[in-house]
DNA sequence: ACTTTTTTGTGTTAAATAACATCTTTTGCA
DNA sequence: TGCAAAAGATGTTATTTAACACAAAAAAGT
């Protein structure tokens, strides 16, 4: 088991900006937990008690909709704090969250995270930071969603995977390897036309598929199609 | 012409976190200027040199998509801060803002913010509270905008004019005139659908429609469409 | 006041996508 | 190992929505 200690150091952005007494606060009550593959990490509408540092393992940040159809908003990497927004604008969770693969978690209590950026400037900033490049990304991510048709979508979404999570060794595997659904809820649409729309792009060699595992074989032209549909 | 000393006093949730010789400082730099209806404020790709505040008028952010398309993100009203998020996140725009009607701008230079975040908290605390209500709102708009159909989607938006601009005394005639295509920018549809389904609505006695100016006669029936489509 | 441009309104057609049905394959588990 | 359940694949149909075309009304310039 991880201690907290080696958490810590993981995140320097969050560390740096810790004098040593607070580090020590945080390290005492911080408490770290393993989750299963598709394990609830929270729910919307919850309380949001705790911030939560995703120390290994891959997490979706999603919203369930219309007739149990779910979105995925955002996707978190190891190592990255996360579930810390509702808190900051004194809200129930409007998002769930749960574990890709089988991941570890650390939480700090909320509670400490508000007193201790109530006299340290650079926390503080550390956290501005982080919520003005979601925020960025949360609109942009808005417009791709719902103006780019099925094949644009899904091209995006194997980007962004790739930009999230990165590939192999080989640079073209991505090391995310979702179910057919999840695809689906990354990108709006159904599971049939993920499944679909996958093979039409192995077809065209913009990619090869085995099983869960994609590998992008052509990216100059999956950026075009994520432009152009 | 109003005084910066007046702005400020708009603002009581940025005015009682600077101390007094940082909130000259701020009042010495600020600049205001008035903007015509329609009138571009920042576009996309621009570098967020300045924190803006809308002292009166109203304010849509957008971003343009697919064939000249744009879809709004967010709007802002009178008296709130915007235009902070990307200089935050180092980033140029992504997206672009203009005013709805005639409205009246404060501005106060990034850097000056910058060195008044790293010395004072409470100036933190107010940014991460803005940002993180703001990432909240986007998370959802991305669902409704996503999964709900075209009544839906306008219910929808027609509510939220409601919600962020406010209505005229008599409770129910929003106060927010868009033109049809601004309406269909807020609700990721095309022009003629706008149009229509307002009509729609209209018939049904959901709302009535004078011009640009909605009324909204059965709310619980508009949050009903809103919510099953 | 007249012309031009923009906005609004309406009908029709075509395209995109969800919904559904069915089958196969894989996976998990007793 | 074998059975049940879940995931993946594929074809068909129905629905939703965009695209287009055009007319009327309103607004804006000259």
């Amino acid at each position: 088991m991880i201690k907290n200690e080696e958490v810590l150091g993981l995140l320097p952005e969050l560390d740096h900006a810790l004098m040593p007494q607070e580090r020590s606060q945080v390290l005492e009550v911080m408490r770290v937990r393993a989750y299963r593959k598709n394990e609830p990490i929270y729910k919307e509408g919850d309380s949001p008690t705790d911030m939560l540092c995703l120390v290994s393992g891959k997490v979706k940040i999603y919203k369930d909709g219309v007739g149990g159809r779910a979105q995925i908003v955002r996707v978190i990497n190891a190592v990255e704090c996360f579930g810390y927004r509702a808190a900051f604008s004194d809200e129930n969770y409007v998002t769930a969250a749960a574990a890709f693969e089988q991941s570890v978690i650390a939480s700090i209590p909320m509670s400490l995270i508000f007193q201790l950026i109530r006299r340290n400037p650079q926390l503080a900033c550390f956290f501005i930071r982080r919520l003005a490049i979601a925020l960025g990304r949360s609109d942009a991510r808005t417009v791709n969603l719902t103006q780019k048709h099925i094949r644009g979508r899904l091209a995006e979404s194997i980007l962004f995977l790739k930009e999230s999570y990165g590939t192999a060794e080989d640079g073209c595997t991505l090391n995310a390897c979702l179910s057919r659904e999840d695809m689906a809820n990354l990108s709006n649409m159904t599971t049939s036309n993920a499944i679909r729309t996958l093979s039409v792009f192995a077809q065209e060699r913009l990619i090869s598929i085995d099983g869960r595992r994609i590998k992008i074989l052509d990216e100059p032209a999956l950026q075009k199609t994520s432009k152009m549909g």
